[in-house]
DNA sequence: CTCCGGATCCTCT
DNA sequence: GAGGATCCGGAGG
């Protein structure tokens, strides 16, 4: 299905910014679609245009309680920057090799945040290029959620920290695009079935980490 | 093209 | 002690 979204504004102040990402995850995570992240270090700076995301709840939400979130059994130190404000990093490492990387949503206390799954380098594509060696193309430098945090350098070293200030910057489209919303990758159980709608892409870019739909069984 | 397994270790039970 | 919000390369169609 693929939905127009409303108007997002050019509020691009961190205020302003982190006011619009206090709301719902659900809602903010396709207005960050079209979004740029950029993270400048010694090495140089990678910019990133946002193009898949995915919605992760806190828990205390008992009309939709989502058992796919890390915060889902509550707050343990891995975790705690989602129990933080909005507009900070959530970067978690998993199956021994790899880092994901989140924006905090909603007020402080919720526990929500927004995977960032994949995007379209727009800056450093050289240093992001370094970083993945691998790389067969512009277009996979950041073509999931693992790879993204790595053509960033972001680490667990930067969970916590805010992402609307230095070194960072992410900057909101002056419109927001025309969005398609699905189930969420790779989530187990209840949260990965169509109930939780939650994972959200820019229909047709090619930078769209390739989903992997469900086996189906012949009969 | 699709499918499948290995890598590799942090996190929470 | 089990399993994971993944990626990559190799085998086979």
């Amino acid at each position: 299905m693929t939905v127009s979204s409303t108007h997002v504004g050019p509020g691009q102040s961190p205020e302003q910014l982190r006011d619009l990402l206090a709301g719902d995850a659900r809602g903010i995570a396709p207005l960050l679609l079209g979004s740029v992240l950029s993270h400048a270090s010694q090495e140089g700076t990678v910019a990133v245009r946002i193009t898949e995301v995915e919605a992760y709840m806190g828990p205390g939400d008992s009309l939709h309680p989502d058992p796919g979130s890390h915060t889902f059994r509550g707050q343990t130190a891995r975790n705690a920057p989602m129990f933080g404000p909005a507009g900070h990093l959530y970067v978690y490492f998993t199956y021994g090799m790899h880092y994901c990387a989140n924006i905090v949503c909603g007020p402080a206390g919720t526990a929500s945040a927004v995977l960032l799954r994949a995007g379209e380098v727009v800056e450093g594509r050289h240093l992001a290029l370094v970083r993945r060696p691998t790389s067969k193309s512009a277009m996979d430098l950041a073509s999931g959620p693992a790879r993204l945090a790595t053509a960033l350098a972001l680490t667990t070293a930067d969970s916590g920290r805010d992402a609307l200030a230095e070194p960072f910057e992410l900057r909101l489209p002056v419109r927001a695009p025309a969005f398609s919303s699905g189930p969420r990758v790779g989530v187990s159980g209840d949260g990965g079935s169509a109930d939780y709608p939650w994972r959200f892409w820019l229909p047709g870019d090619c930078t769209v980490s390739r989903y992997k739909a469900a086996k189906v069984r012949p009969a």
